[in-house]
RNA sequence: GGGGGUGUAGCUCAAUUGGUUAGAGCGCUGCCCUGUCACGGCAGAGGUUGCUGGUUCGAGUCCCGUCACUCCCGCCA
């Protein structure tokens, strides 16, 4: 390196004109006049026009100027002048003044690069198979870094809010016992102790409970957590989670404390202010209003119930579904009496993926009631329900009978997809910098598996029941509330968390009587934390938010590989480095591993 | 494991009902151009239409299979 670089590419402006400067960067683009050539150079905080006059320079330093392809790194020496009358470029901070070039080193020759960066339109369509391919090519991109600073803003805030709050970050193991419970773990082989594995965790969750005996008191860290799941647009198979447990504390504590940092997080990246304390919607409620216990509250279209006035309808559909024991409910989608054959079909087909049967419509258009089933009601039924949608001209009402849990996770989702082709429309606009937090709260501790005939924890095991309720958990679970609570933020969960179980004789109860795990897997899985609750077990909770999930957000995006700088795939491979990949025979023989794999022909 | 979408030049896309030599913009190469900033002008190169098999006189287009990316369901205590 022949300079050392004397400013960054968004620092020079009019007070600098006259000065000797170097810049270094990348070859954000050339325009060669046939005379004089310009080339922005550009790094991570922005770009600077360098001029090349021929008239002033070597031939030499001129022709490898003209050379130079995109995305090129070089270092520039030069004098900033004011641009001349008529020559600004308002679009770049720095676009009053230029420099001179009187030297030049070329640090790096770029190759052709595979895909154009510095269009940003152009490069946000390129496919995402390229993009993470050449991730380095696509982390150049202002958006991208940009991404990634707000990301380092949030951790840093975290960081200094919770250390002014007193606690302590801590690392626990990423080597961990397996505990196959919850979500598939990833193995990994010891090498010394022949057919054992570690597993990596799913969450810190069982040391931060131990940190919590260990009288920690209060407990934080940024962890990194590993779940071998299918994966979607909002997972990963390795992600970070802001973690955290205190002692001595009541689910009040919980909400106050993330409604801070929350707050602080939202100042310090976006400069917005976030009203507290959230809103707080019970799980029952948030299901009957929105379909969804991570309900999007930023639009309204919310679902009504109309089981007993359909109770005794004609229509057999919705009859039978009450006589079952179900419900039948509707929503109002305002305005989308104009939806398309097509788009009908798309919400069937997601309804019937939802696990309904069909999806039974009413399209409000020139004064009637479009609709295969409307025949079927009568006069009382379809006055309940122009009066509980308040259903005028141009409206679209969609219906689900059925168990209750199902019928409203239908419309939620037949909701929030209305809502999609609604904004995409422009018939319905949320402001992007619209942030709608609430708590979710009152959970039931358990759901039934019907396949495997028992109880199951909603949350997680260690989850503490509303006291009142304790005396249900054995004779009628179904009706025991947790000491759960889930935050969410425009129809992301964010985070959840609870009180935890701090008597071993109740965690004992919970997960022989109530999970009925058999003594031996119980002991095999769990005994330290049991052995550990009995030698004095602070009362303790705490929560996990999803890190990633809570950057997209913050940064207006759906997907959290934008937000992570070196993703993997739908099908969790890495497409820069190739992982996974096969591995030498001999690593296998050292870790005592044997593989099955038929051969590919 | 199941369902939907996508795959055509380096990139983004087009190609009528199955019908001539598969086109455009950007990028690339060459030439021209001394105030551009997504510079401009002229010319040119660039294709195993993801892969495999089939139907057909004829396949980018239709069918079977397969691969990759993606969205959703299952799954994610």
């Amino acid at each position: 390196m022949k300079f050392k670089r004397s400013h960054h590419c968004n620092e020079l402006r009019e007070g600098q004109i006259g000065e000797e400067v170097v810049l270094s960067g990348w070859v954000h683009s050339r325009r060669d006049l046939g005379g004089v050539i310009f080339i922005d150079v550009r790094d991570r905080k922005g770009r600077t026009q360098t001029v090349f006059d021929p008239s002033d320079l070597p031939k030499e330093l001129y022709e490898t100027a003209s050379s130079l392809h995109s995305e090129s790194v070089i270092s520039v020496k030069g004098k900033v002048r004011r641009r001349p009358d008529g020559t600004d470029n308002l679009k770049i901070e720095t676009g009053r003044v230029e420099i001179v070039v009187v030297e030049m080193e070329v640090l790096n020759r770029a190759d052709v690069i595979p895909f154009q960066i510095d269009d940003p339109e152009a490069a946000a369509k390129v496919h995402e198979e390229h993009r993470l391919k050449y991730r380095y090519l696509d982390l150049r991109r202002p958006e991208m870094l940009r991404n990634l600073q707000i990301r380092s803003k949030a951790a840093t805030t975290t960081r200094v809010f919770m250390s002014e709050q007193e606690f302590l970050e801590i690392e626990t193991p990423t080597l961990f016992k397996s505990t196959p419970e919850g979500a598939r773990e990833f193995l990994v082989p010891s090498r010394i102790h022949p057919g054992k594995f570690y597993a990596l965790p799913q969450s810190p969750q069982q040391y931060k409970q131990i940190l919590m005996v260990a009288g920690v008191d209060k407990y934080f860290q940024m962890a990194r957590c590993y779940r071998d799941e299918d994966l979607r647009a909002d997972r990963q198979p390795e992600f970070t989670q802001i973690d955290i447990e205190m002692s001595f504390i009541d689910r009040e504590d919980i909400y106050s404390l993330i409604e801070s940092l929350l707050k602080r997080i939202w100042k310090e990246t976006r400069n917005l202010d976030i009203p507290t304390p959230f809103l707080r919607l019970s799980y029952e409620e948030a299901l009957n209003r929105y379909g969804s216990d991570k309900p999007d509250t930023r639009f309204d279209m919310e679902i009504v119930d109309f089981t007993e006035e359909f109770k005794t309808s004609q229509f057999k559909v919705f009859s039978g579904a009450v006589k079952k024991g179900g419900v039948v409910k509707a929503l109002n989608a305002k305005g989308f009496a104009c939806v398309t054959q097509g788009q009908l079909e798309t919400l069937t087909k997601l309804a019937i993926s939802c696990g309904a049967k069909g999806l039974a419509f009413i399209k409000v258009e020139d004064g009637n009631w479009k609709s295969p089933i409307v025949k079927f009601f009568s006069d009382e039924e379809k006055a309940a329900l122009t009066e509980k949608l308040g259903i005028e001209e141009g409206d679209l009402i969609l219906f689900a009978a059925g168990e209750w849990l199902s019928s409203c996770e239908i419309l939620g989702a037949i909701r929030n997809k209305a809502s999609e082709i609604l904004q995409s429309q422009g018939k319905l606009t949320i402001p992007n910098d619209q942030f709608n937090f609430l708590w979710v709260i009152e959970f039931p501790l358990l759901a039934f598996d019907k396949e495997m005939n028992r109880w199951y924890s909603s949350h997680h095991p260690f989850t503490a029941p509303v006291e009142e309720d304790v005396h249900n958990l054995i004779d009628n679970p179904k009706e025991v509330r947790g000491q759960h609570y889930d935050v969410v933020v425009n129809g992301v969960e964010l985070g959840g968390g609870s009180i935890r179980i701090h008597q071993p004789d109740l965690q004992r109860t919970v997960f022989e009587k109530v999970l009925q795990l058999s003594e031996e897997i119980v002991k095999e899985r769990f005994s330290y934390m049991l052995e550990a609750f009995r030698y004095g077990c602070p009362p303790h909770g705490g929560i996990a938010l999803g890190f990633d999930r809570m950057i997209a957000v913050l940064c207006g995006t759906g997907s959290i590989r934008d937000v992570i700088a070196f993703p993997k795939t739908a099908k969790g491979t890495d497409l820069m480095t190739d992982a996974p990949a096969e591995v030498e025979p001999r690593q296998l023989r050292d870790l005592h591993v044997q593989v099955n794999v038929a051969d590919k022909e």
